[in-house]
DNA sequence: GCGACAG
DNA sequence: ATCTTGTCGC
């Protein structure tokens, strides 16, 4: 049988609804995170992200399993339910966990890591979407986004694999990582159970011939709808 | 007080 | 995120 992954009651806890709560229980999530690695083994991957539909009043989140060796999807699964939330920078979270939540629910089977397309501790108070994630799901998760919420970095190298250190307030938060040459940078951050040092390095495993590595790549185009139509073949 | 600001 | 066609460059 089939590990299935149990969606917490709520990610938000007491939340009163509040800005001001939010940050307080953010607060609180954040002491919660473990910034090593800890995963026995690493077979399952999955990458999630959300998409918009009707003017933004429908959430999409879409999760796809991969496996780590081949790269290939082994299952996609897609919910939607009504938007609760703008988007706020900083509560991002807030706005799109619960489907992100429902929809790893619906996978077959338990990822080893998950892959969230956000910040993971690259945030105002060290809780992103990746981390919050991982904290409420107590999976390993890794913040893959593409652009800076905060933080500042050295200039970085043209090409593939060059990477430098993305500091906040006097503290390394983070990675900005050249995926591929001459492309933006990606900005890598561990979400909860990855260290700093090796959350680059997971990226990079799963990157194959696009910017994006392969499990937040499919997990976008699924949210996004545009699976079906265009893209190069293989060869 | 003035910007900046993941998706 | 989303609204949107063709186009410039590797």
């Amino acid at each position: 049988m089939p590990a299935p992954f149990v969606a917490p009651d709520s990610p938000f806890g007491d939340w009163d609804g509040t800005p001001a709560g939010a940050r307080l229980l953010q607060r609180e999530l954040a002491r919660q995170v473990l910034l090593q690695d800890d995963f026995p083994v690493l077979r399952l991957v999955a990458g999630v992200d959300v998409g918009f539909e009707e003017a933004g009043h429908v959430t999409r989140a879409a999760a796809v399993l991969l496996d780590v060796e081949t790269l290939e999807p082994l299952a996609e699964r897609l919910v939607r339910m009504p938007t609760s939330m703008p988007y706020i920078p900083g509560l991002l979270s807030f706005r799109e966990l619960p489907a992100v939540l429902h929809a790893l629910a619906e996978l077959p089977q338990v990822p080893d890591l998950v892959f969230c397309d956000g910040q993971g501790i690259a945030h105002p108070l060290r809780l992103g979407i990746a981390a919050h994630l991982g904290v409420v799901s107590g999976l390993p998760t890794i913040g893959v986004a593409k652009k800076i919420l905060v933080g500042t970095h050295a200039e970085l190298g043209p090409r593939q694999g060059d990477q430098v250190d993305l500091v906040y307030r006097g503290d390394v938060v983070g990675t900005v990582l050249r995926s591929k040459d001459r492309v933006r940078p990606l900005i890598v951050s561990p979400g909860h159970r990855v260290s700093l040092a090796n959350a680059p390095r997971l990226v990079m495993a799963c990157v194959t011939r696009y910017r994006l590595p392969e499990p937040t790549r499919l997990a976008d185009r699924l949210a996004s709808r545009r699976v079906g139509r265009g893209g190069p073949q293989p060869g």
